[in-house]
DNA sequence: TACCCTAGAGAACGATCGTTCTCCGCGCCA
DNA sequence: TGGCGCGGAGAACGATCGTTCTCTAGGGTA
């Protein structure tokens, strides 16, 4: 096995681990067993355990943001766009592993006591935003930041909404509401489109 | 002390504790410790852990609903309401404390494993639903329930955005948001209203 | 064939956790 | 006054944590 491989399995076991009972929850003989890459590997690579935590949170930004990117992409209307971050969540939220914002989740578990969770956390939050900045934009709105941040408000409601109920609906219900703000703005005629 | 004045001092420390730090991340000898209550009494009360967090989490939820209630009730108005709640929030992310959601925080760390736990946000967040529902509707909505599930959308990404970003605005931005999705509905024509 | 470097398996270590137990001193009732 | 029971302080216990160490086996090089 090869680093590369031995990273990309670490990281994997890290991700369902930490994602699914939460990070103080799993132990790092947790990771080695899941992943079957012994201990002194795991620790030449990710010398402690708020170093792998951050990977993995930096791993999942990257994928996440870049598959809701690749569905919103695929909606030939920029005008339709904004809302189709809304659809992709509600996919997601409909997945048996859902468990909410993994981001949000660790600031609230370790932000307080870790400064590379808590600045993964941020970035995280900051790139989905200047994303939600451009769809905006594209969209039509003169002035997309104070839409964009509203968009994101929704966007992390609907989550913790999920996570919490169980229920998909609040992505329809953020939907919705993004519609009715994106038209309020002056978007293209789309808003409310199904 | 006595068995009152024990519970209060225990929940006080708990909530201040857990509520900064995470739950996962306070033993309950730092509970002994700050709450001046000894280990013996602390277990006679709150037999385990799980429990003692649960009924943080619960008089949490009253008494921040309470708090709450109390500010908006002070507004005249009836349609201006359903956005004094959004004051409040940006009162409350202004407070040095301020660490986001305790009951998304405890959610996100302990939900997969403490039904209990889960139990508690599940009803804090139904609750919260049930008070926007009622707002709305004072405030002249024919059918408050999907504004308010958008409004409680609304102020749990609010709550989520400002403890990440650490900035009190998103506040600003959902009230907007909410006045935008009032008027929509129907509203009686405070909406927007400073 | 003899040697060395690496990696794996898992024991070991010190710390800390939730929980229980021991010991002691103080206040109430006869 | 003497015994009794309750509560406080904190040690103790077993488990588990993050991290390191030991031991051993195997493969590449002279």
């Amino acid at each position: 096995m090869d680093i590369a491989e031995a990273d990309g399995r670490l990281l994997d076991a890290a991700e369902s681990l930490f994602y699914e009972h939460g990070v103080q929850a799993v132990g790092m003989d947790r990771i080695r067993a899941a992943s079957g890459v012994s201990l002194k590997r795991l620790y030449q690579r990710f010398p402690s355990k708020e170093v792998l935590v951050e990977a993995y949170l930096r791993r999942r930004d990257g994928r996440w943001r870049g598959a809701l990117a690749a569905y919103v992409a695929a909606r030939p209307s920029v005008a339709e766009r904004p809302l189709a971050v809304f659809d992709w969540l509600e996919e997601w939220f409909g997945e048996p592993d859902f468990r909410g914002c993994a981001f949000i989740n660790a600031y609230g578990e370790l932000g307080s006591g870790s400064a590379g969770v808590a600045g993964a956390v941020r970035d995280h939050k900051a790139e989905v935003l200047r994303y939600l900045t451009g769809l905006v934009r594209a969209a039509g709105v003169a002035d997309p930041g104070p839409v964009a941040e509203q968009l994101a408000v929704l966007v992390d409601g609907a989550i913790t909404t999920a996570a919490v109920t169980g229920a998909a609906d609040s992505a329809r219900r953020a939907r919705e509401a993004a519609a009715v703000l994106l038209e309020a703005a002056g978007a293209a005629g789309a808003a409310g489109a199904a």
